[in-house]
DNA sequence: ACTTGACACGAACGCCGTTCGTCATTAGAA
DNA sequence: TTCTAATGACGAACGGCGTTCGTGTCAAGT
């Protein structure tokens, strides 16, 4: 095959293939963290998707902590937050960890990041002074508005990360329905549980069913309660 | 060289070498996290330590993430429990929790197994069962005393992993002082926030202060009042 | 028309977890 | 005592990883 000048219709071979810039690198990235997991995002799959070489990437990224980062603020992009008002600063809090916690937990591998990342993308920025803006507008303490926006965003991003793992293990076991996962997953604690000697671990042995409780939403949901009624109870 | 018969007065070369066993690689395993981290913490590493091949220590441990989990629970052996007193439930959780958070800080990498693992270790088992009694003999309800105990160690296992990370940016950038690591890096937290636009980011740089304290203890304390406080509330 | 600078990227380095097949040693059976 | 079977040790290799280096290419500015 001999090379033949380009046609002049066609101004360039390259335009087939997209710009690379760093947004669509981070999409790109999103895509697959969606799709097969965290374990499956490394610098070389980015790169096989955007058809090029891993090499590549590094001119619009400096690594992959960095690339990760990103990712998770391209995320946090989806967590819509109402104009504050402090009378119901309660329900308005506990929505907003409701909101994202359901974001985090759509992404699920993101979580590492989030507990990873110290908050200075720009959608982090935007949540961080919505928190804020909401407690002490309530007429909360500076400080306790301070450590309870990062208590709670520790909570939250803490659960999304525990979820992420069960999702792993389920990905890695070639399971594709969360819910017959579960099953098997909670069933085989369970047994092992009860096949304690009672004598060492009657507690353990003796609330099973309690302590095996798969519903992850009402786990959350109560931990949640517990901090926010205790910003309450310290307005007072 | 050829081959000679062993000499009688040497019963066998191989003493010179300790025998491989699973504690003994799990001890290894654990002291070059403590030193090294745990990106330094490889399979690899771990046989080097022991002057063999990757390859002998599967013989004795499954894959990483068993010695990992193996490590988690011998770490888990260093917190000791009282006697549960009933009367005095939330000083006993709240010593319990300090005391945990203590452990997982001496050895600050461990903290992502803890998020990771579910627990089945006989050290997981046996501070869970301490756990459940303390809440149960107090009176608590079952359904809230399993929950509490289950966001209690989210909560523990999530703050100790958070720090840890602050202990990995640290070593990558080459300190070994926990107090200059902290000052320059809350330093350009601080900084940064200070150089935000004051329209869109009132909150955020009116209180750089309160938002960028570096005292972990009292940010853990802080949380995990909230935590006990609440549950304290449900009982009544 | 020439220079310059930014981007693209093939190739390589030095790691990693894990598996396979082989070898030495040893415990038990005959 | 001799043979056999099992066990543990481990060298070598596979296929992956993040990252860097040096070269190539092309478009914009002069």
């Amino acid at each position: 095959m001999t090379s033949v000048p380009t046609p002049p219709w066609r101004k360039s071979p390259r335009p087939v293939k997209q710009q690379l810039s760093q947004a669509l690198i981070v999409e790109t990235g999103l895509r697959i963290l969606d799709a097969e997991g965290l374990d499956a995002l490394s610098m070389r799959r980015v790169a096989q998707e955007l058809d090029t070489g891993p090499a590549s990437l590094y001119a619009h990224v400096s690594n992959k902590d960095e690339l990760l980062e990103l990712i998770y603020d391209l995320v946090l992009g989806e967590i819509e937050v109402r104009e504050p008002d402090p009378a119901n600063w309660k329900t308005q809090l506990r929505e907003y960890a409701m909101e994202s916690h359901r974001v985090l937990g759509r992404h699920a591998d993101i979580a590492r990041a989030a507990m990873a990342a110290v908050p200075t993308g720009p959608n982090a920025l935007r949540l961080g002074e919505y928190m804020m803006a909401l407690l002490i507008s309530a007429g909360m303490d500076p400080r306790d508005a301070s450590f309870g926006v990062d208590r709670l965003s520790l909570y939250i991003a803490g659960d999304a990360y525990e979820g992420s793992q069960h999702y792993a293990r389920m990905r890695s076991k070639g399971m594709n329905d969360r819910e017959s996962y579960l099953n098997s997953f909670v069933g085989q604690i369970k047994d092992y549980y009860r096949s304690l000697p009672p004598e060492r671990f009657p507690m353990l042995v003796t609330y099973v069913d309690e302590l095996t409780d798969p519903d992850g939403e009402a786990r959350f949901e109560y931990g949640l309660d517990l901090l926010i009624d205790g910003m309450a109870a310290r307005m007072k």
